[in-house]
RNA sequence: UGGGGUGUAGCCAAGCGGUAAGGCACGGGACUUUGACUCCCGCAUUCGUAGGUUCGAACCCUGCCACCCCAG
């Protein structure tokens, strides 16, 4: 018997986490995290709500649980670096942060004070002994890709009782247990913000810089109120109709220097692919891969969380890289993660940089 | 000022006397622990305007208005 500190969101995964280490005999301790104190779009503090799911599951499993924040923590390493990245013109995926930065350090860190020997949480993926972070058994959830930044030392000390399960299966166990959140909607939109009207939510930190959106002949098609609002491959909120051809636009490119977005007619435009990408603080989850400077090394990856696995080369040079794609990829964005796999093995991942 | 042309939803655009296609944009929903993409649903009782012909008109006729082109 273990002493596991579970991390528990108010959803059914984390709670059904905590039954099943409860299950197993393990001293289970829950502990909810609130990082963000505000309403979302409906108007209400959903936070409010799920501290109070997570008091409901921990009644009825009878385990203690607390309340913790790390706002600041939140803001200083993951917020304050996600406005950054979109001031630069990027797309940041700051869940892949908050991972490394709230979860798997800053909470890892609180359940080490509370003496536990794990911690553990409801993420949909596994861990071999040595460290390495497998993909969740459901393919349609799993969640290594979030968790590319973390480290072997980071993953031995922490367990992932859900990982094995499908999510039907998750949530025929919490009915089976009579949890109140087993037909809860899951939950989306950034980690601890939750979900926004994301525009509107950037204009509240970073202020309007209109300018003039184009064709590749560069054309003025109309107005943009400020590249950051935008992201590669976007489609809707460009509000341009019945030109050209009559289909739709898509964003292909960021003019930083005229502040201009480029625009292209068509989702098959040749703009929207690229061949590879350059990549950014490589990072591995284990073990390093043994090779030299400019030797490539294939494997798979995946620029988008749920997208199915892409062929493809690496060669690196230090912590960046080339990505060469068997397959020219659509909408290669910068600030996005690039994540690594062979075979069920999420080895790391890099930062986008730019596409090739 | 003559001559010709055009006026259909925010944009593009079918329709040619029988009771308003389609696309884009936009809105809503689904999907989704980032941002996107994608999918589904919705979106003109009304055709520049005022009359007339007709059982019946966006489609025919007349006046007016607006815009475009050519003359001057």
């Amino acid at each position: 018997m273990s002493r596991v500190v579970v991390g528990l969101s108010g959803g059914v995964d984390s709670a059904v986490a905590a039954l099943l280490l409860k299950r197993q005999g393990h001293e289970v301790i829950g502990v909810f995290m609130n990082n963000w104190e505000e309403e979302d779009d409906s108007g209400q503090c959903s936070a409010q709500q799920d501290w109070e799911d997570v008091r409901s599951s921990c009644q009825i499993l009878d385990i203690p649980h607390y309340s913790v924040s790390f706002a600041r923590e939140y803001e200083e390493r993951v917020f304050s670096h996600f406005l950054k990245e979109y001031r630069a013109g990027r797309t940041p995926n700051p869940d892949v942060l908050c991972n490394r930065e709230i979860k798997f350090s800053a909470f890892l860190d609180l359940a080490v004070k509370l003496d536990a020997d794990y911690m553990a949480t409801g993420h949909f993926v596994q861990r071999t002994q040595a460290g390495d972070l497998l993909r969740g058994a459901d393919p349609a959830k799993d969640q290594s890709y979030f968790l590319y930044m973390t480290k072997a030392h980071q993953l031995r000390q922490t367990l992932f009782p859900v990982g094995h399960l499908t999510k039907q299966e998750v949530r025929q166990i919490a009915r089976e247990a009579g949890l109140l959140v087993s037909d809860k909607k899951d939950s989306t939109g950034i980690c601890f913000i939750g979900e926004r009207r994301f525009k509107q939510f950037l204009q509240q930190y970073l202020p309007a810089q209109p300018g003039d959106m184009v064709t590749e002949a560069g054309e003025a098609i109309g107005k943009h109120d400020g590249l950051m609002y935008y992201t590669i491959g976007q489609r809707k909120g460009l509000g341009i109709g019945g030109r050209g051809d009559g289909r739709s636009w898509f964003v292909a490119d960021k003019d930083l220097k005229n502040n201009r977005l480029i625009l292209v007619q068509g989702e098959d435009h040749p703009k929207l692919f690229a061949r590879g990408a350059r990549i950014e603080e490589i990072t591995w989850v284990n073990e390093v891969p043994a090779i030299r400077d400019n030797e490539a090394l294939a494997l798979q990856v995946k620029l988008r969380y749920r997208q199915p696995d892409q062929k493809a080369w690496l060669t690196m040079t230090g912590d960046k890289g080339i990505l060469q794609f068997d397959k020219p990829q659509r909408a290669v964005t910068p600030g996005q993660s690039a994540v690594f796999y062979d075979g069920d093995v999420c080895l790391g991942g890099g930062i986008v940089v730019s596409s090739l």
